[in-house]
DNA sequence: CTCCCTTGTGTTAGCGCTGTCCATTAGCGC
DNA sequence: GCGCTAATGGACAGCGCTAACACAAGGGAG
């Protein structure tokens, strides 16, 4: 290990371009070769202590930001992790993600983000582009998914867990709670509290297998109690349109004696109840309203919404935390993990 | 151009393992250059269109995504912004972010995100792993950052906006409304209802410089008015605890003739609303509210909130077009833009 | 004293792509 | 025929890093 004299000189002007700081100024700079470098930011154990400090010192002197680029095209391993959803702009996605993130950065993964816009053929692109970027996982939003899109990822060998719905046979790695018994259970208890004649109302900004799910179980629990099958609505819920409350008033008049409204989201049950107590529907006696999904809104609005919760942020962390678990090699306990739900009986139903 | 009868089966093959198919393979299967196949790619004007698109059919075929880590390594553009916010969880954020990728991801950038957790610390780590995956832009949320990090950031040449409040003077880019304006407009809209007596209420979850500002205006045109200066307080908003209405009863005790509480933001003001009204505090007839920021929930509690709304998603549309401005080098009309904001004028104040 | 194993470090050969410079060809006017 | 330009494609040398192997030194077992 050769003496510098002249190093903190070098130092001080290396420091000027950042640019030109390369692992072998390093090494030249602290009389070791490259890999001696490389090793001792990576692989710390594989190298003397005294070396390593020495080699550190001179690194953080110089301001030395390893490329990670090169890095990640020399070793196959990018410590990127893509993450598909629908927009971000949904704070349900929002909280998902920050659950994500919140497990995968500190273990030293950055998120490389893709909004889908609920298109599935965006989400094949975004997954294109990713594996362009050699992620080394890939963390997509429901379970429906392009064919193409789970035959690439398959071929590419790259770990990928679908979030945010329950998959006992996901085609990698599954998390998320049931939306089928979400729904079952939302009608359960309804039908308990004496409601007999449903309306479900499906629309944009939730894809189609999640809204599906939620009804075929209220479907199934209508059938079991011996009632009719929920009527199917399907409104657009564009935030600056309103939110759709007037359907209500269409499914009354359609068929008057419907006595429970489902919303397959909760910011338009919302829209929905705000509309009702505007144009004198009591809510709960003449019409029960529930949804699916939590927020302050629902709680606040008078009457409060009746709703299901679902474990958002939970469901971002068991992701990220299948996702390492395979990274590091680690056998995976199980493939899918199931999270639950609650039942929020509030006034409105 | 050599024919190739067994390109086919080659082609068939290469799918099976994706990681295989290189650039090199393309061109042998197109029996042209390594070259040429880059060029086809990314410089499409640069090859005759007959040879274009023969090798874009079979690299299509082949079922090749270039490796853009080598791409980058190589070409020093890693097509990659790096964006930190405080907390991706808050829909703010999520919808600035959003803004920024609708621009961003059309012009083939990808976004690397990275949650700073209002640690300007965390803010500058981020930072220096973004630069490690040398993004060819960085957006940063808010003005105050620190001192290392702008230097780093200089000496990088990596192009940055910080987004979501007014500079003058940036660093380098920015964008967004000025909250000391904001301030003072909100103070102006209050004294003209006849408010004399001002309480400020500053809460986690905000960046301090921004809450600063606000206050900073509200002092201004209290002064202006010949008013006391606001009370000055200061809570925690954990969305867990609630959102600390109680403030409301200790400025009431303090300072009976308080007509007017400001709080830096809105799930806050909206949490003091639905205190007041529990507790039999008359809003706004004993006591204005107000807040910064807009939401469903701002407009729908009753009384609804008199708050400021800005351009959120504007925010994160005009970061990105800056930075893509910046990119692909056109000269900068502006380093600064200035975003307006509304004041929203409802029943609480 | 050899053998072998462990520990620490170096050498070599790429990872997959693109910038730069150069070679070839064709088309044109004189 | 000549030189000139423009269009097209190719050879080569890296970009900055790491995997894999090589090698030296030291220590314990036989």
């Amino acid at each position: 290990m050769v003496d510098h004299p002249s190093s903190d000189a070098e130092a001080a002007h290396a420091e000027v371009e950042l640019s030109t700081v390369r692992l072998q100024e390093v090494a030249e700079a602290a009389g070791v070769s490259t890999i001696t470098v490389s090793r001792c930011i990576n692989n710390p154990a594989r190298v003397s202590e005294k070396t390593r400090e020495h080699v550190l010192k001179i690194a953080n002197r110089m301001g030395y930001i390893p490329n990670r680029l090169a890095s990640s095209l020399a070793s196959a391993r990018s410590m990127v992790i893509g993450v598909v959803v629908p927009t971000i702009a949904n704070p349900i996605h929002g909280m998902v993600l920050q659950g994500a993130a919140d497990i995968l950065e500190p273990a030293g993964y950055q998120v490389l983000l893709g909004n889908s816009h609920f298109s599935k053929q965006s989400e094949f692109e975004l997954v294109r582009t990713f594996l362009g970027h050699r992620v080394d996982g890939i963390l997509l939003t429901g379970r429906d998914h392009l064919e193409e899109c789970l035959d690439l990822l398959a071929r590419s060998r790259t770990p990928m867990v679908e979030m945010f719905d329950y998959n006992p046979e996901p085609s990698d790695m599954a998390v998320g709670s049931s939306n089928f018994d979400a729904g079952a259970s939302l009608g359960q208890y309804l039908i308990a509290r004496g409601r007999r004649q449903f309306a479900y109302v499906g629309h944009t900004g939730l894809d189609d297998s999640r809204m599906i799910a939620r009804l075929q179980g209220l479907i199934k629990v209508c059938e079991a109690a011996g009632l009719a099958p929920p009527r199917h609505y399907e409104i657009s819920s564009d935030p600056g349109t309103g939110t759709g409350g007037e359907v209500v008033g269409t499914i009354l008049r359609d068929v008057p004696e419907i006595d429970a409204v489902v919303f397959a989201g909760h910011q338009v049950a919302v829209g929905a109840i705000r509309y009702s107590v505007d144009v004198g529907i009591a809510v709960p006696q003449r019409l029960a309203i529930a949804g699916f999904g939590d927020s302050p809104i629902a709680k606040w609005i008078t009457p409060s919404l009746t709703t299901v919760r679902f474990p958002v942020r939970e469901n971002g962390i068991e992701a990220g935390k299948l996702m390492l678990w395979r990274l590091q090699g680690k056998q995976c306990k199980q493939r899918s993990i199931r999270l639950g739900f609650e039942i929020l009986g509030r006034d409105s139903a």
